[in-house]
DNA sequence: GCCTGGCACTCCGACACCGTGAGTGCCAGC
DNA sequence: GCTGGCACTCACGGTGTCGGAGTGCCAGGC
C-alpha cells in the first residue's frame, strides 16, 4: 500500500499533467504543491510510483506522466466529483428548457455535454425496452396495407408498415386498434409478448393471419429498437489533443462512425452508478488512448439509456464527471415532465 | 481566351495534384501527360495561367497549384462526371436494397457515399415541404392533451403534444380527425394552410379553441420541419486531407456540427442540377479550403431533399460527381418504391 | 530510518548551418 | 513560337551544437 504522501504526489502529478500536457519532474511538482518535502523526495516517491507502475517517463530525463492505472487510482481514491457551480447549473437548465420534441432534447443535451466537458458527447435515445407504451396506432392506408405506429412514454414515435395477407375491413381494423391498447397501454416493453399472444383467436378466421403479422411487426419493433440510435456531437474538440494527434484522431472518429462500438461503451455503464473507463480499459483498440465518463439516465427512477462522454484519457475527471451527472440528472427530469 | 494546349497543363496540373497531392513542376507534367511540347514551353504556359490566377506557387521555385479558380475552370470545361464501373453500381444498389425505415435509408446512403467518395457524406431528410400528407392521427391521451401525429409519404412520421385550452370529447376528437384527413390526406404540405383554415368554424363553440390549437400544431410542424434533419458520415475521412491539417480540420469540424451552415450548403444545389462549390465559394469561413458538391433527389421528378459530400479543393471531381450523382438517384429510386 | 542538498549524467528540443535537388525565369537560337 | 541552356532560388533533410529540465545516486543531518 502507497504512503499517504505517494498518493498525494500521484494526485499533484495527474493535476498537473491534465492541466499543462506536459510530463511533470520533481522540482516543478514541489513548486506547485506545497507537499511539505524536497524535490529530492519526491523523486524518491516517483521512484517507487514508476515501480508500481502508476507513473512512467516518455524517455530518460523527462517528467513523470501518468498511466491508464495511474489513472484509474486517481478516480478510484483521490479524486471527488466535482459538483458544478450553481452559473453552471442554470446554463443546463437554461439550455434545456424549450425543448419540443424527443430529438430536440437529445439533441440539445449533446451540445450541452459537449460545450460542458469540451469534449465529445455522446447521448443514447431512451431504450424502448424498458419503456412503456402509451398508445398504439393502426391505420390501413390501402385495402391490405396498415401502418402501425407506436408511441412510448418517453415521447418517440416508430412506425411500421405491414402488409396484409389479406384484406381486412376497417371494423376489424378498429378493434384490433382497440383491444391492443387496452391490453398494452401503459404497460412496459419488456411486459408485452404475453399480453397479445391469443389476440389472433378471437378474431374471424380471415382477419387472423393480418392480426398475426400486426403482432408479429410489433414484437418485432420491440426487438429491433433495442439496437438504440444515439447522437453524437462535439467532435471538433478532438483537435484540442495533442499536436501529434492524426495519429490519434483518426480511429477515434473511425470508432465515433461505428454505433456498435458507441453502445457497447456506453452499454458497460451500470444502471445507475457513473462508469469511467480508462484507455486500454475500453475493449475497442481505436479507444486506447481516451478515456469513456457514462451513467444511465432516465424519466422515472430506473434508467432508460446512458449518456457519456469521450475524452483524451489526459482529462479532468472530477469536473466531466460532474459534468456527466448533472447532465444526466436534469435529462431525466425534463424527460418526467414531458 | 486561354489556347487549347495551355487548357490541356491546366488539366494535367489539376489531374496530377489531385492525385500526389503535391506541387507540380513543369518536368514532371511533360513526362506524364505527352503533351507534345517542352518543359520550357509549359513554363511559357504555367507562367499565363498564374497570371490569370488558374494556378499559384506556394513559394518561388516550387511547382504550381491550381487555385479555385482554376479548379473551377477544370470542373466547368475541362472534366466530365465519370461514370461509375458496374461493380460500384451494383454495389450501390446492394447496400441500399433492405433498408427497413427512412432512418435506414438515410443512414445507409450516408455510408455508401462516405465510402465511395472516401470523404464527408451529408444527407438531407427528405423535405415536409415538398412532400404530400399520407394520414394524419389525433389521440386524446388524457381529457385535455392530445397527442397529433403526422404521416408523410416519404414514410416520415412526426409527432406533436397538444394541450387543450378545454377537455374535448371523443367524438369531436374523431371528427376533427376524419375532416383533417379527407381535407389533407393526400396534399402536399404546402398547400396545406388554407384548406383547413375554416376548419374550426363547423365544431362548437367550447371546441374551437382546441380545434384552433391542433391546426395551429400542424402548421408550425410544417414551418419548423422546414428546418431540415440531416446525417453526416465519413468524418474519418477528413483525416486524409494534408498533413498541415490540425488547422484545417478544427473549423471543418465545426462547421459540420452546425446544422445551419450544412443545410446551406446543400440548399445552394438547385433541384436537378448538380452544384459544386469550390473553396472560397462556400461562404461559410472554415470551409474555405473545402468543396462542396451537392444536389438534389427525390422520389419524384422534383427533388425533396439534397445530398452531398464536402471534401478538400483538391478532390478528384470527376469521380466525386458521378458518385453524388449515382447516389441520388439510387436513392430516389428507393425512396420511390417504399 | 527517512529526508535533504549536491553532483554528475542523460537526453530532448531549439537553433543554426549546409548541401542537394527540383523548379523557376530568362535568353538566345532555330 | 518552340526549345535547350543557364543561373538563380528556396524548401527540405541531415548534422552539429548548446542549454535546460530532469533524473539517479550518494553522503550527511535530523
Amino acid at each position: 500500500m502507497l504512503s499517504e504522501r505517494r498518493l498525494e504526489v500521484l494526485r499533484a502529478i495527474v493535476q498537473d499533467y491534465v492541466g499543462t500536457e506536459e510530463p511533470v519532474g520533481s522540482k516543478a511538482l514541489t513548486e506547485r504543491h506545497r507537499l511539505g518535502v524536497s524535490p529530492a523526495t519526491v523523486r524518491n516517491d516517483m521512484a517507487v510510483l514508476e515501480e508500481e507502475g502508476y507513473i512512467a517517463q516518455p524517455h530518460t530525463s523527462a517528467g513523470r506522466i501518468p498511466t491508464d492505472k495511474g489513472y484509474r487510482l486517481f478516480v478510484d481514491k483521490l479524486a471527488g466529483v466535482k459538483p458544478l457551480s450553481s452559473p453552471e447549473r442554470r446554463a443546463i437548465q437554461n439550455f434545456l428548457v424549450g425543448a419540443v420534441d424527443l430529438d430536440d432534447v437529445v439533441g440539445r443535451t449533446v451540445r450541452l455535454l459537449a460545450q460542458l466537458t469540451r469534449q465529445v458527447a455522446v447521448v443514447q435515445y431512451p431504450s424502448l425496452t424498458r419503456s412503456t407504451v402509451r398508445h398504439v396506432e393502426l391505420l390501413s392506408l390501402a385495402p391490405a396495407r396498415l401502418m402501425l405506429v407506436l408511441i412510448t412514454d418517453t415521447g418517440r414515435v416508430e412506425q411500421r408498415m405491414v402488409d396484409c395477407p389479406a384484406p381486412i375491413g376497417e371494423t376489424a381494423v378498429a378493434d384490433l386498434r382497440a383491444r391492443l391498447n387496452s391490453r398494452v397501454a401503459g404497460r412496459r416493453f419488456a411486459d408485452v409478448p404475453p399480453l397479445v399472444q391469443d389476440l389472433p383467436d378471437s378474431f374471424d378466421a380471415e382477419d387472423r393471419g393480418t392480426v398475426s403479422m400486426v403482432l408479429a411487426t410489433l414484437l418485432e419493433t420491440l426487438v429491433e429498437e433495442t439496437e438504440e440510435r444515439l447522437m453524437i456531437g462535439g467532435t471538433a474538440n478532438l483537435t484540442r489533443f495533442g499536436h501529434d494527434f492524426p495519429l490519434t484522431i483518426r480511429p477515434v472518429l473511425e470508432a465515433l462512425e461505428e454505433q456498435v462500438v458507441l453502445l457497447k461503451l456506453l452499454g458497460e455503464a451500470t444502471d445507475s452508478a457513473m462508469t469511467v473507463r480508462i484507455g486500454h480499459e475500453n475493449a475497442h483498440e481505436g479507444l486506447n488512448s481516451t478515456s469513456v465518463v457514462a451513467v444511465g439516465y432516465g424519466s422515472g427512477e430506473e434508467a432508460v439509456a446512458k449518456l457519456g462522454v469521450v475524452g483524451p484519457t489526459r482529462m479532468d475527471y472530477p469536473g466531466t464527471m460532474g459534468a456527466v451527472r448533472a447532465v444526466a440528472r436534469y435529462v431525466g427530469q425534463i424527460l418526467a415532465e414531458s
